[in-house]
RNA sequence: GGGCGAUUAACUCAGUCGGUAGAGUGCCAUCCUCACACGGUGGAAGUCACAGGUUCGAGUCCUGUAUCGCCCACCA
């Protein structure tokens, strides 16, 4: 046996079983044989190439599934993959070209986008290395996922299709424009922020009169594009300029005053300014009164011709000329403090300018119908639940979907636009000439699609749609989908939509929405905050076990995980307390000469009976918790509550199978035969439990199990193929349950009584019991030596009758009393206060349960079983009371 | 403006049929007993944010208040 140190170090073990499994590839030997299959929709790592701990929380939760699914007997597939994190993409792209100093106009597209190709394969295999390092057990050498080139015509076939039903429409609309980026983005892409502003109240003359409308406005600068003030015609306080005209300060134009609900009579002055080229109202107002469209900046968001002698200032530069000038000519009535909510690019911060453009939409109403109705009927299942309500409103107030990108990366959209005639042609192929015209001056749309457009069509692209693949048939739609909740928008909703549309039924049974990752201060870890906690330095200080066991544990669904470096530093010490009972196991049998263990061929745990048929308490009380313990485990992954399943094996392996079953081991072991030819049964017995309780905890500590596991017996397979224990009803045992815990509160209430004795915890005593019934007496003969040897005894006589004496070194429980042997005198004050402390709590309790017994309603009114369960209750506390009472009066 | 969530021990959090509150860490005492001091044993510790209500009974259900957080939104 090779050597095992005192402390674990994951830093040796872990590496090693990270390449053990890829070199096996688990999945490969497993997706070719079994089945019931499991299939998931995996979201993809940063591109980037660093590891966040969401990344972390994410990928562990659903490895945490897919090992269990897999020792289950699934045959387990997951789609992983790097090409549609556009976003990420984006990033990487740009800071390669900046420090390989590259221009990319200047390059040309082709060029670019093959070295956009190349660095994502790099980075894709960057985040490859580093997820396996955090115990994925995820194949990720399936090119087909990772690099496809096949995604590009599964895009192009949608958007033709979707052309074709008139779902994506090409218009001229007011978008959200990033003068940065220089790009349109869609409404979720913008990301809005409370800030301080202010309102600006500017007096436009009205023509004819000396009198002055006062609009309201948070942007002036976009004054110089208006082309109406409009009033509500309800508005009885502006009646009178009905039909009139005001001019437009600055411009000197003369704009109509329109009558429309745009003006709200309730905010401001009830008049406001109408500026269709750059606010969305304003748009739509405009196409109401047929006004003319203004666009008075250009796409970096600089003034333009239009905005006459502020043409060429940046759009804040003019707003403060503008101030400025109004104030000189006495136009400024008002200037009040005023907080909005300011637009933002989600990527680069920069306030994003409404600006009308000619851009590509999907009509996506129709589509969301459908996406509704498949959640309504239940086709699609969310965890938690209230995930439910917020997909479903979002699907009914959806807006339709603008797609075009004015950016470099991306799948071009199929549209051609002839040079000679004009005409616009979607096409499925590339074209060489006009279809109208015949012309051969085409040129293609220079824009690109959203990538979340290709991310759409994830789950059937991958599978090798459009072609009528046995993975589609096999995997689609696939069984669970783990995401985080900032893109069930972008990404959940829209794979909805699409799956529905092109393959007629849902991408994913089951949408599980799992945590937010926070830092000890609950604040969002994020890269600009440097609050990060990076995940391969803590699984480098913790071992991965230890972070996969802390985040499993801190994760009950619906809530935040606020994650501290001292909660993994307790469950390092867990993964220690593990490698140690195994030490202690292996020790054991090795002093005994036991020979090698061979484990059953169904890794079930029967408890294999002595020479004489006889079963030891602790073998058939760990038997019956085993059993109990994979249920319960197996009921809260389904329920995905990894924080129960992780609380559950803790508890059991610390506290029951180290503490309990171990501690009671050592007993057999001394009577175990020693070098005997075949394992005694003592030993078999523990080998079982132990390979059973690995297994349990195996998907949550994938590594230190795997080494104990192979450790415990030769194996040529891994512990990630050994089937999970099977919950039994034949092996729950209650008497065992029953006696074992008997047991435990005797031996836990003398360790109790020399405590408060303060007898040397070193100075074996002697102890009296007196058992009060049947199963007191059948512990305190057939554990005699257990009680001994575990409250540290000389001896444990049973007494033949009840203990005279009250107090001091006797303690009487409904079960059994107890006199231990005290050599020094006993302090009587001590003495008395704490039984005066359990009289006090007793008398409580007897009053709440008179209370509630005395009172006829709830007689009346509460359910059987729970009244007789408080009467029970309350004829024992009276006993106990009264045991108490008499204790006191002979302490006196 | 609309919606959602949180508030329980010193700290971080469980508590999903309403039936006298749990865990981990920390703390106190004690023990380096031949698996483990990243350990053993024992212990202390809570007006369940606040105010009402429903109920025989509320941490749990309802209403309101306060504080914090998040999401959504085309009122200038």
């Amino acid at each position: 046996m090779a050597e095992m140190s005192k402390q674990y170090n994951p830093g040796e073990i872990e590496p090693r079983w990270a390449k053990e499994w890829v070199e096996k590839r688990l999945f490969e030997a497993d997706a070719a044989s079994r089945q019931p299959m499991f299939s998931l929709v995996i979201p993809p790592p940063n591109v980037t190439g660093s590891l966040h701990m969401g990344h972390m929380l994410e990928h562990t939760q659903i490895d945490i599934l897919i090992r269990w699914k897999r020792m289950l007997g699934f045959n387990t597939l997951w789609l992983p993959g790097t090409d549609h994190a556009g976003i990420a993409t984006q990033m990487v792209v740009e800071r390669q070209l900046a420090e390989q100093g590259l221009d990319r106009r200047a390059m040309g597209r082709e060029a670019f986008e093959k070295k956009v190709w190349e660095w994502k394969a790099q980075s894709g295999d960057t985040i490859k290395q580093q997820m396996i390092r955090l115990g994925a057990s995820c194949d990720w050498s399936r090119e087909r996922f990772t690099l496809d080139p096949g995604l590009s015509r599964a895009v192009r076939k949608v958007f033709v299709s979707l052309f074709e039903k008139g779902l994506i429409y090409r218009g001229k609309y007011i978008v959200n424009w990033c003068p940065r980026c220089q790009t349109a983005i869609s409404d979720l892409e913008v990301v809005h922020e409370e800030t301080q502003g202010h309102l600006y109240h500017i007096r436009y003359p009205v023509i004819g009169t000396d009198e002055y409308l006062v609009v309201a406005t948070t942007r002036p600068e976009t004054m110089l594009g208006d082309t109406a003030v409009a009033i509500n015609p309800s508005d009885d306080r502006y009646a009178k300029f009905h039909g009139k005209a005001v001019r437009l300060p600055l411009m000197n134009r003369d704009i109509p005053i329109i009558l429309d609900e745009l003006a709200d009579p309730a905010f401001g002055t009830g008049v406001v300014k109408v500026t269709p080229a750059h606010d969305a109202n304003d748009f739509a107002a405009g196409q109401r009164h047929n006004l003319p469209q203004i666009d008075v900046m250009d796409e970096t968001a600089k003034m333009n011709q239009n905005a006459g002698a502020y043409a060429g200032l940046d759009r804040f530069a003019a707003r403060k000329r503008i101030l400025v000038d109004l104030e000189a000519q006495g136009l400024l009535a008002k200037v009040e403090p005023y907080t909005l909510a300011l637009g933002r690019c989600q990527r680069c911060h920069t306030v994003v300018e409404p600006r009308l453009s000619t851009q590509w939409f999907v009509k996506v109403a129709p589509l969301a119908e459908a996406a509704l109705r498949a959640v309504e009927d239940g086709h699609t299942r969310f965890t938690p639940e209230n995930y439910t309500k917020i997909y479903l409103d979002w699907m009914r107030n959806i807006h339709d979907w603008c797609i075009s990108r004015q950016l470099w990366w991306g799948h071009r959209i199929p549209a051609w636009y002839c040079g000679s005639c004009g005409e616009a042609t979607v096409s499925l192929e590339d074209l060489a000439r006009c279809h109208k015209c015949q012309s051969a001056s085409l040129t293609q749309d220079p824009d690109v699609l959203d990538t979340w457009f290709s991310s759409a069509l994830w789950p059937f692209s991958t599978l090798g749609w459009p072609e009528k693949t046995q993975d589609l048939q096999a995997f689609y739609p696939t069984s669970l989908m783990i995401t985080g909740f900032d893109i069930l928008f972008f990404w959940v909703a829209r794979m909805m939509m699409m799956g529905l549309e092109f393959m007629h039924d849902v991408p994913f049974r089951e949408v599980y929405i799992h945590q937010l990752v926070r830092d000890a201060e609950k604040q969002k870890m994020s890269k600009t905050k440097g609050n990060v906690i990076d995940p391969l330095e803590v699984t480098e200080q913790y071992g991965t076990d230890a972070v996969r066991f802390t985040l499993a544990i801190m994760s009950p669904p619906g809530t935040d995980i606020v994650l501290s470096r001292d909660r993994m530093d307790g469950y390092r010490a867990f993964a220690n307390k593990i490698w140690n009972a195994a030490r202690f196991v292996f020790l054991s049998l090795e002093k005994a000469g036991a020979p090698a263990w061979i484990p059953p061929d169904d890794g079930s745990f029967v408890p294999v009976p002595g020479p004489e048929g006889e079963l030891a308490l602790e073998d058939r009380w760990i038997c019956s918790r085993l059993s109990r313990l994979a249920a319960e485990m197996a009921k809260a992954w389904e329920d995905y509550r990894y924080d129960r399943a992780a609380d559950l094996i803790y508890h059991f392996f610390w506290h029951e199978f180290c503490d309990w079953y171990l501690e009671l081991k050592k007993l057999s072991f001394d009577a175990a035969p020693q070098n005997s030819a075949k394992m005694p049964p003592a030993f078999e017995n523990l080998c079982r439990a132990f390979d059973v309780a690995l297994r349990l905890l195996h998907p949550m500590m994938p590594f230190i199990t795997e080494e104990l596991w192979q450790r415990l017996a030769a194996r040529d397979s891994s512990i990630a193929l050994a089937p999970f224990p099977q919950h039994d009803r034949a092996r729950l045992d209650e008497i065992a349950e029953k006696e074992m815990a008997l047991l435990q509160e005797i031996i836990g209430n003398i360790r109790n009584m020399r405590a408060e004795k303060r007898v040397d915890a070193r100075l074996k005593v002697a102890v009296e019991l007196y058992a009060a019934n049947g199963s007191a007496a059948h512990i305190g003969s057939q554990h005699r030596q257990a009680i001994e040897r575990l409250a540290n005894l000389s001896s444990l006589q049973l007494a033949a009758k009840p203990f005279n004496e009250q107090g001091g070194a006797v303690r009487s429980l409904p079960d059994f009393s107890l006199k231990i042997a005290v050599a020094e005198a006993v302090d009587l004050d001590e003495e008395r206060a704490r039984w005066r402390k359990e009289q006090q709590k007793l008398e409580q309790e007897l009053t709440v349960l008179g209370r509630q017994l005395d009172n006829e309603q709830f007689l009346a009114k509460a359910p059987q079983h729970v009244v007789t369960n408080l009467r029970a209750r309350r004829e024992e506390v009276t006993t106990q009371l009264a045991k108490v009472r008499e204790t006191l009066r002979k302490l006196g």
